[in-house]
DNA sequence: AACTATTTATAAGA
DNA sequence: TTCTTATAAATAGTT
C-alpha cells in the first residue's frame, strides 16, 4: 500500500509474498494489541505461514489458550450456529447429517431407557410377583440389571464411534431436503454495512463469497 | 491516529471507546483478509468486545473452527512431543487422568441411569400411592421424564463429542488442568527482534509482559 | 454515517 | 536481510 496500489490477489513472486508476509503479519498483531489495549477486550489472533508448520499468535500461546476457552465455551446451540453458516453447501450437509446422526442415538438411547424400565418392571413382576411396593425391592433389582445396562451402553458407544466416521456422509445426503427450511430460519447476519473491503474473493471451496464480517 | 495521534490507553469515555472498537475492528478484519489473500495462509481471529458476550470472528465461525483444530492439533502434538522427550513421567499421568475420566463418565451414566428409575418409582409413588401394578401408568410416567432424561443425555453427549475429537491426543476436558504445567514448562521464544509495537502492557493476569511477537 | 486532517502502514528501492 | 521513503490506508475528531 505504497509506492504503488497493490492488487489484492495473491503474490507469486516468493521473496515478496514472503516479505509481505513477515511485514503485514507485524502490523496486524500490532493492531490487534492497540485495539485490546484502546478497548479493553480479549482477542486473539492465528496465522499459520505457508512454509512453517508452526504457527505465529497474538497475544501469546497462552493468551489464545485463554480466549479459546471462552470461545469454546459457548453453548452447544451457539457453536452449532457459528458452524452452520451458508459458507458452502457441503458443509450444510455434513452438519445435518451429524444433526440426524445424533437424533438418531437419542433415539436409540431412548429407546433403550425405555425398554430398560420395562425390564425392570418386569423383572420385578417375576420376583414378587406384586407391584414394587419398596424400594429396596428396586435397588436389589437396579444392582442385578446395571451390568447388562452398561454393557449396553458401550456397545452403543462402539457403534457411534464406527458410524461417527462415515455415517455423517450417508446421513447427509438425506438431511438435505429436510432442513431446507431449518437453514432458511436461521437468521444468520452478516454485516456488509460500513463494509470497505471492496473486493470478492473466490474461497477454497470455490464459491464466490464476499468478504464481511461475521457477527452472530 | 489521525486528527491527534492517541495515546495506547484504553479508552474511558464510553462513546468514543465503542467508535474506535467498530472502526478497528473492521480494520482488522481487513487487513487479515488481505494478508491471507496475499500470501494465501490460514488464520484466523476471535473479537470479544465489552459488551456483546458473543465474539466477532474471522474469517466466519467456521473458518475460525478450521484454524483453531489445526491450532489445536498441533499444539498438542507438541505438548506431547516435549512430555514424552522430557521423560514418560507426564506421559502417564495423562493416560492415567484419561483412564479416570472414561471411568468417571461411565460412573456418570451408571449414576444417572439408577437415579433415573429411582425417579420413575418415585414419581409413581406420588401419582397412584400404590406400587407399579400396571405397566400401563409406567408408560405415562416414562413420557414424562423422558424430556429430562433426554436433556441430561444432550449434556453428556455433548462433552462426549467435544472430547472425541482430540481424545486420542490429550483428554481435552481433564487436559485442559494438566495443560497449564504443560504450558508452563514449555518453552516459549519471545520474539523482540524487529519489535516496533513501543510500548509496555499490564497484562491483565497482573504479568508485566511486553508486547512481543510469541512464536513457537 | 460521512468527512478530512493526520498518523500509520507498507511496497519498492537502496 | 534491514533501512529508507514515497505513497496508500487507517482512523480520531468532527459534523
Amino acid at each position: 500500500m505504497a509506492r504503488k496500489k497493490v492488487k489484492l490477489a495473491y503474490i507469486t513472486h516468493d521473496s515478496k509474498r514472503r516479505g509481505t508476509f513477515k511485514k503485514r503479519k507485524n502490523g496486524l498483531f500490532k493492531k490487534l494489541n492497540e485495539i485490546s489495549t484502546l478497548c479493553a477486550i480479549e482477542a486473539c489472533a492465528i496465522i499459520f505461514s505457508q512454509n512453517d508448520h508452526l504457527p505465529e499468535v497474538w497475544p501469546s500461546p497462552w493468551g489464545v489458550q485463554k480466549v479459546l476457552s471462552r470461545f469454546k465455551s459457548l453453548s452447544e446451540m451457539e457453536q452449532r450456529k457459528k458452524m452452520l453458516n451458508q459458507e458452502s453447501f457441503l458443509k450444510q450437509r455434513i452438519e445435518k447429517g451429524q444433526e440426524q446422526l445424533k437424533k438418531q442415538r437419542n433415539e436409540n438411547r431412548k429407546k433403550e431407557m425405555t425398554n430398560l424400565m420395562f425390564q425392570c418392571v418386569n423383572a420385578a413382576h417375576i420376583i414378587g410377583n406384586v407391584g414394587l411396593n419398596d424400594l429396596n425391592d428396586l435397588s436389589w433389582m437396579i444392582d442385578q440389571n446395571l451390568k447388562q445396562i452398561e454393557r449396553r451402553t458401550n456397545e452403543t458407544q462402539a457403534e457411534e464411534v464406527v458410524e461417527n466416521r462415515d455415517e455423517n456422509v450417508i446421513g447427509s445426503e438425506q438431511g438435505m431436503e429436510n432442513n431446507v427450511d431449518a437453514m432458511q430460519s436461521q437468521q444468520w447476519s452478516l454485516d456488509f454495512t460500513n463494509n470497505n473491503f471492496g473486493d470478492v474473493l473466490p474461497f477454497e471451496n470455490g464459491n464466490n463469497v464476499p468478504n464481511g464480517r461475521w457477527s452472530y
